[in-house]
DNA sequence: AGAACATATGAACACATATTCATATAATAC
DNA sequence: GTATTATATGAATATGTGTTCATATGTTCT
């Protein structure tokens, strides 16, 4: 898109403009958070956190409850590693992935809240 | 998929597995949710949403605070006018849009936590 | 050492989707 | 009525991504 007309229209309310644009975040705060949410907004993801919140995991256990293949399970789990949504934990030949941190359990229950009260 | 060979692995830990079974989600919820979170998931919605928890906006404006074309911005509060993420009000040619719940803002200071405390 | 098992990963394909462009709808002003 | 403005939307294209398949890595056991 041109630079120039990115906003053809010319409706505009200045002060309300003026006073949002100044409280907009940063452009890697907002990928960052996306990315977060992305995750989370993906149904086999979502499972995946759904299970950890109950309990700690290996792959293997998650593939199993999900009915799912080890591969996609272990694809996922890479990318919420990555976003150090999961972390994980290696004990013998298994590995054991759980929730990094409380928030995700914020995100996940007021969620779940937003859905019942609907 | 093939429904046999959904799990290849073997290593099970019974137990777990029986436990987090009885306690997955049903489809549909995981299906919502995952929605929800998806559509908080792309850049464009996230940063809507963020100007919409300052104040109630028009299309127009929301176009001009993010640079964007009117159809952009249509397209996406289609998307979130379909989950119910946010609603509406229109006022002679203009329509105003705001955050539909309380758990919406809920969910977005929750999601800017985490990504500060790391 | 080799065999068996648990997990990780690269490539490919199929599918979803965000933006653009063109146009339609709806409301107001003249 | 027509013109103008604000918003909505359908189609097309480009881009992103989830799963599968095949294979690699790493661990334990014999």
């Amino acid at each position: 898109m041109k630079k120039d007309d990115v906003c053809e229209v010319v409706c505009v309310h200045e002060d309300i403009v003026r006073k949002v644009k100044q409280r907009v975040l940063g452009q890697e705060k907002i990928l960052k958070l996306a990315g977060i949410f992305k995750a989370l907004g993906e149904p086999t993801r979502l499972k995946i956190l759904h299970c950890l919140k109950e309990e700690e995991m290996c792959v293997c256990d998650i593939s199993e409850v999900l009915e799912m293949s080890q591969s996609a399970i272990s694809h996922q789990l890479r990318v919420l590693r990555d976003l150090r949504i999961v972390k994980y934990r290696k004990e013998g030949k298994n590995v054991f992935y759980s929730l990094d941190d409380e928030h995700i359990f914020k995100i996940l229950d007021e969620g779940l809240n937003h859905i019942s009260h609907h």
